[in-house]
DNA sequence: CGGATTTGACCGGCGC
DNA sequence: GCGCCGGTCAAATCCG
């Protein structure tokens, strides 16, 4: 599935900000938050103070944030430094502000990786301590997103001028914002959250359409592709296409198969750069990624709870998800063979010979470089 | 033949 | 009120 975007180069990490970024929309799309994902850390962490936390504890009572988000800056809280420990690798970091302290105001519990990816770039850089140059980051449509969410910002680097690279971005707000020149920016999709009524139907007030817009959520990245409707796990279907104006380019109208589910996105290319695909994505699924249900099950590894499969799963993806400090270090260099398109033909054909004997990882595998995957011994 | 895609028509919001 | 535009519908068409 996602395979064949590999092959056109989808992702490509830059700095750590990215990769956080990367991870965040993985787990963004497991809808899963920070206080589940650090619970499943902490259920299979050997430390005692993380292995003692059960789940109940977790469900029943709403502690000190900080034994719950692992970006919190303090292993004595019952942090799993360990499994976070690339994001505190400066040896200042003590004295820099955590993720909490930077997100004031938030609860950082309640917030989903969605949130997170909500927030802008600078705040993430900051809370994670890494670096992020003033070139990496632009904001061109936080007013727009004012408007929706409370602070969210487009997030991006600016990699459209290194032809091999590829930008993630989150932000609430309509995609096409950023291809044209202002137009669009206020009129962006009033009625797209009427999904699947009748147009005599219509009839909804405009306070009643404030409310419901207020309610989903949305955000757009940015991928490096030659493909323009990119795999991500789940089933769509294309619904619409449309000319937009002030590009060659059309934009495509997909909706999740799934029953019941109202998440819709919107692919279009940039007019800009022809070579990056827009994605943007509408509400929240209610269901299971197929993928990785077809994975999990193929491999076993499928419990029979849907609970258990949303925690197998991330837990072993953490585990291998995160590298040590010399893989991060290495993201910056630019000749590292992370991803197909900087492999030459053995490498590309050795790694997706890799890939195949790997559980189908979804999105995953094109979030996270090749070098954090497990390695194969015969 | 059933599901997915295409594509022209239609609707509603917004600016003028 | 009118026209533009984004978003959606649904019949026609395509495809495996």
């Amino acid at each position: 599935m996602w395979r064949k975007t590999e092959q056109k180069g989808l992702f490509f990490c830059r700095n750590k900000a990215d990769i956080l970024l990367q991870i965040f929309f993985f787990f963004s799309l497991l809808e899963l938050s920070f206080s589940e994902v650090y619970h499943i850390i902490s259920s299979s962490s050997s430390s005692p103070s993380s292995s003692s936390s059960s789940s109940s504890s977790m469900s029943n009572e709403k502690k000190n944030p900080s034994q719950y988000v692992p970006f919190y800056n303090n292993e004595q809280r019952g942090i799993p430094g360990s499994v976070f420990s690339f994001l505190s690798d400066n040896p200042s970091m003590n004295d820099q502000p955590t993720l909490i302290e930077t997100l004031q105001g938030s609860d950082p519990l309640s917030m989903s990786f969605t949130d997170y990816l909500s927030m802008d770039y600078n705040t993430l850089s900051r809370a994670f301590n890494v670096p992020c140059s003033s070139s990496d980051v632009i904001s061109p449509i936080q007013d727009y997103c004012s408007r929706e969410i409370s602070a969210p910002a487009a997030v991006t680097n600016e990699n459209t001028s290194t032809p091999d690279s590829s930008s993630i971005s989150s932000s609430s707000n309509d995609a096409a914002t950023q291809q044209g020149p202002g137009k669009s920016k206020e009129k962006q999709q009033p009625k797209e959250y009427e999904d699947g009524k009748k147009k005599s139907n219509n009839k909804v007030s405009k306070t009643t359409k404030k409310e419901k817009r207020q309610r989903e959520s949305r955000f757009a990245f940015l991928t490096k592709s030659e493909i323009d409707h990119l795999e991500d796990g789940y089933r769509w279907r294309k619904y619409g296409q449309k000319a937009v104006k002030n590009s060659s380019y059309p934009r495509s109208y997909y909706r999740c198969t799934s029953q019941k589910c109202t998440v819709k996105k919107r692919v279009e290319r940039s007019f800009q750069d022809p070579s990056i695909v827009i994605t943007t994505y509408e509400g929240k699924h209610n269901h299971q990624c197929p993928a990785t249900l077809q994975a999990n099950t193929a491999a076993g590894l499928l419990a029979s709870t849907s609970s258990m499969a949303r925690q197998s799963f991330p837990q072993e993806l953490l585990a291998r998800l995160l590298p040590p400090h010399d893989n991060i270090n290495n993201q910056c260099d630019p000749t590292a063979p992370m991803f197909y398109q900087h492999l030459n033909a053995p490498q590309k054909q050795q790694q997706q010979q890799q890939l195949h004997l790997l559980p189908d990882y979804g999105q995953l595998q094109d979030f996270v470089p090749s070098t954090f995957l497990p390695k194969q011994h015969p």
